[in-house]
DNA sequence: CCTATATTCAACACATCGGTTGATCAAGGG
DNA sequence: CCCTTGATCAACCGATGTGTTGAATATAGG
């Protein structure tokens, strides 16, 4: 399996859990610290430690050191990437959909 | 939870999965039974009988009756769901780069 | 009717996931 | 220096996920 096809099992995935999702979107207001994503949540720091190494694991979040903290970056373009896959194939089913709309649209005049 | 979080999980979680994935892209090419989805991959009946129930249950694709088959039919709007829910977060992370471009910019230019 | 085909159910094995606790490492601040 | 704070590592546990095999169900078709 490829290396791009691999990180959209991760990123997918990631996004699969409910918690890494209320990370993402707190990322999506600014940066974020690991204590600051795990303020919201009734689990452990370690925990919140682990979702955020599954979220950089997938290339969704980077990370960058400001003294002890290692503040947390959303990107973007990983995000993108997730959205494109999916309207390639949501778009592709769509444009199949009128095109046998206007198959049945056509048969309807042919009886009349 | 509400059922739209549980429905995004099991979405995004569904396509976390490579087999999954390509049985989406081949369903936009056009309604498939269990038998046809299995086709390209070296895994039992059984397995991928239970792919497309995760895929059901996400919501991604409905089940049609044709005699002893059951066709499976992916859902755009399902889709479309998905890449809203990204959208949201990295259109508003896009943003908030470009104010801090600004910001940057700004800056450069008071300190010539 | 009887048999073949399409699909699913049930039970099991094994890996991964998401949480915990306790210890450890690294950087700052008196 | 020492102590606090931020973050991570390691070991463990229960739940879930993905595959298997074998049996069961349902429809098609001679």
């Amino acid at each position: 399996m490829s290396v791009a096809e691999d990180q959209l099992d991760r990123a997918f995935a990631a996004l699969g859990d409910p918690v890494r999702r209320a990370m993402i979107a707190r990322l999506s207001r600014g940066p974020a610290t690991v204590n600051e994503l795990a303020e919201p949540f009734p689990i452990t720091k370690q925990a919140v430690s682990r979702h955020i190494q599954v979220l950089e694991a997938a290339g969704l979040i980077t990370r960058t050191r400001d003294g002890q903290r290692r503040p947390c970056h959303l990107v973007p373009a990983a995000l993108e990437a997730l959205t494109s896959w999916i309207d390639e194939y949501r778009l592709e089913t769509e444009r199949r959909f009128r095109r046998l709309d206007a198959v049945l649209q056509s048969v309807k005049e042919q009886e009349q």
